[in-house]
DNA sequence: GTAGGGTTAG
């Protein structure tokens, strides 16, 4: 530690007088200059209080203004110098409010704005207010930021640029776009900032198009666009998903000597891999010089959404530095494509190594490949290691708990976070509603819609597609049709396919096939292959062949490959007895080579997921499960259960080769598997990937009642709780 | 003596 007895520098001990004369020469700032380090300024800072230099606002703010900006002071010394300044002068004001608005504190630049208005005798001035925007910015405040843009009319400062474009920055980041835009078309002179502002942040707002049209504009008022104008239009491309156009940027970049940094690189590299483009994004990564962490987690991101997971993998093995940036790239690639457990496995990879500590988004991805899952007992790791870490829950956490929670079959806990958390947002709401709907609570899936409109939450569309679908869950037409009523009338959504398709579901559910048919018949767009799918599915339920047929067709039409229409279609014949239909569907199969997607069913036991699918011999207690299954067998059928094999889909035509097969479903081997090796107290919870047949379904209610244990079985579209030989589907489904 | 706009993971 130095000491002021053996000083760094040589400071010479002037005989100063309060006032300096302006004697800016004075060889004190000639030492601020080069001053180097921290040790250095303290020096300066205490021989200035000693010679009562600090006394003079102008050599004050000279000090004030090293300790503020200088790369190795600290915000919280500068603070320490600014309280003993007697009085600062505007410089010293404006130094301190720049350096608050771009801290991490931006609130305290506006604050300090508010106690330079009381405590100060000036009035801000042009660079000011360049300054407490900026912190307005920061702190997404927009009614602080409106009254900066009244005081600076009153100041008669509107037209000055700088000014002007930090206003259209603020509104933009607001959201506000039609402020941006009136402040826009008053600059006079607008400048490339000017520009720049408009354009990045329509793009950032998602309006592409509108972006795209202003750098036109742009172009026509002769404007030369520079490399952060590029990055904004790149940036407009990269949210059309439009290739074509982004080769034309990127060509338009290199022919108008248009300079590319660091930055406007990554935005190209960024639209490459968006675009899809593994070649251009591949091309231009190796002809990159300079390589920041930003292009390194593009790069992999790019691979990992592309499915080019070992390319991906060898891009977080081989960059400098992993920060959590890049791991999250790896986990959200695998889970946004499906790969769950590769996801997982990727999560836990990164908690072993300790290599960078998970964040929000981490926690999201990895919360989703659980909710995907069913994967209840990580799920509940992560839920209690953000309350270990204190992690606030922001709305996308709180949302990705609760449809974690949902989909892993416990909507207590769903709830129990719901209601924990202070802050809501459309997010939040929606997930809570289709949580209840998913789980056939429809009558409080509705209430808590009704909640939400005492709140100034806006519902969006899909926030209606829950609600809709707890209809459609829980057989509540009238309701249903009410709220479908209602959305573009009274919220200004217009329905979409989705809409229509929850609509003839509940509709057909109920048995108004009529009515679903005539709903069909008037839809203003043409019906999509799940309209079809849902009439399909209620003329599976109220036996309809005629109909069945029709739909299916029309469903085949668009979907060719779609062999669950082929099943379902099966199942009517088969529940009306026409047998020759199914075997003719079964050849046709046979024929096109189209394959019934495998059932599986799945079951986590301390943290283990363990896969089943049907008739599988594959798990090394397979011997135990299937005597299990007999001994159900047998108890089930001294309760006087009876097989229906109506919806199996005819693969074997002999009678107890049919028995066999239904009991070798996979949700059977997953809960003899369960009834086994879950303890007693905790419900059995199991996932299949497709509908539960009918079969499985009484079999199921059966062995709640004679076991004595709760089921929660999540099917394709929904979850069934069994308990007490009753399910909470009541039938319907 | 002071100013405004940009790229990655949900």
């Amino acid at each position: 530690m130095e000491t002021l007895s053996t000083p760094l520098l040589y400071l010479p001990r002037y005989s100063t007088s309060l006032t300096v004369n302006n004697d800016h020469e004075h060889p004190v700032f000639l030492h601020l200059k080069r001053c180097t380090n921290s040790s250095q300024l303290k020096q300066i800072h205490a021989q200035m209080l000693r010679t009562g230099l600090l006394f003079d606002p102008y050599s004050a703010s000279k000090l004030f203004a090293a300790s503020a900006l200088s790369p190795f002071s600290s915000l919280d010394y500068a603070r320490k110098v600014f309280d003993e300044i007697p009085k600062p002068n505007l410089y010293t004001w404006n130094t301190l409010i720049r350096v608050y608005a771009s801290s991490r504190e931006p609130l305290q630049g506006v604050l300090i704005f508010l106690r330079m208005l009381h405590e100060s005798p000036y009035y801000p001035n042009k660079f000011t207010f360049p300054f407490v925007i900026k912190a307005a910015t920061e702190t997404f405040s927009l009614c602080v930021g409106q009254a900066l843009h009244g005081m600076v009319i009153k100041a008669s400062l509107e037209a000055d640029v700088f000014i002007s474009n930090s206003l259209i920055h603020f509104y933009m980041s607001c959201g506000d776009l039609d402020s941006a835009y009136r402040v826009f078309m008053m600059v006079g002179e607008k400048d490339v900032v000017s520009w720049n502002s408009m354009i990045t942040g329509l793009a950032q707002r998602g309006c592409a198009e509108k972006a795209l049209q202003m750098f036109q504009n742009m172009e026509e008022q002769n404007v030369k666009p520079n490399d952060v104008t590029m990055v904004g239009v790149l940036s407009a491309c990269t949210t059309k998903l439009d290739l074509e156009f982004g080769r034309w940027v990127h060509s338009y970049i290199e022919r108008n000597g248009i300079s590319v940094n660091l930055t406007l690189n990554n935005a190209i590299l960024d639209m490459y891999t968006k675009c899809r483009s593994l070649e251009d994004a591949k091309s231009l990564f190796d002809m990159m010089e300079e390589k920041d962490i930003v292009t390194w987690t593009t790069m992999l991101d790019g691979y990992a959404k592309l499915g080019a997971y070992e390319e991906a993998r060898q891009i977080l093995d081989t960059m400098p530095r992993q920060d959590i940036a890049a791991w999250n790239a790896l986990i959200s690639g695998y889970e946004q494509n499906g790969m769950s457990k590769e996801a997982l496995s990727i999560y836990h990879e990164l908690q072993q190594s300790k290599i960078a500590k998970p964040d929000e988004i981490t926690l999201v991805s990895t919360l989703s490949a659980c909710a995907q899952l069913g994967a209840l007992e990580v799920g509940d790791c992560i839920h209690a290691y953000i309350k270990e870490l204190g992690i606030k829950l922001n709305c996308h956490l709180t949302t990705s708990l609760i449809d974690m929670y949902s989909k892993c079959g416990d909507i207590k806990k769903a709830l129990e976070v719901f209601y924990s958390v202070e802050k809501r947002d459309v997010f939040v709401w929606s997930a809570m509603i289709a949580g209840l709907a998913m789980h056939g609570q429809g009558k409080a899936a509705i209430d808590l819609f009704s909640r939400m409109q005492e709140t100034m939450i806006r519902p969006n569309s899909v926030t209606f597609t829950n609600v809709l679908c707890a209809c459609s869950h829980a057989g509540l037409v009238k309701e249903g049709k009410t709220f479908f009523g209602m959305m573009e009338p009274v919220y200004g959504i217009a329905p979409e396919l989705q809409h229509y398709s929850c609509m003839v579901d509940m509709l057909g559910r109920a048995g108004l096939l009529e009515e679903a048919v005539e709903f069909i018949e008037k839809m203003p767009m043409p019906p999509s292959d799940s309209v079809w799918g849902a009439l399909l599915g209620a003329c599976q339920i109220h036996g309809n062949v005629e109909l069945a047929e029709q739909a299916c067709s029309r469903l085949l039409e668009l979907d060719p490959g779609n062999d669950g229409a082929y099943v379902l279609l099966s199942n009517v014949y088969a529940k009306s007895g026409k047998w020759e239909g199914v075997s003719r569907l079964r050849k046709h199969m046979r024929v096109t080579r189209l394959k019934k997607e495998q059932g599986c069913s799945r079951i986590e036991v301390n943290g283990v997921i363990h896969e089943f699918l049907a008739g599988d011999n594959c798990h090394p207690l397979s011997k135990e499960i299937y005597s299990k299954l007999d001994e159900i067998v047998v108890g089930l059928k001294s309760a006087g259960y009876v097989p229906n094999k109506s919806q199996l889909l005819q693969l074997i035509e002999e009678d107890d080769m049919q028995e066999h097969a239904l009991n070798l479903h996979s949700e059977k081997l997953a809960i003899a598997f369960g009834l086994l090796y879950v303890e007693a107290s905790q419900p059995i919870r199991i996932i299949k990937n497709l509908r539960v047949c009918g079969d499985c379904h009484s079999v199921a209610k059966l062995i709640s009642k004679l076991y004595n244990r709760e089921i929660i079985l999540r099917d394709r579209y929904r979850f069934h709780h069994f308990s007490r030989g009753h399910c909470s589907c009541k039938d319907y489904w």
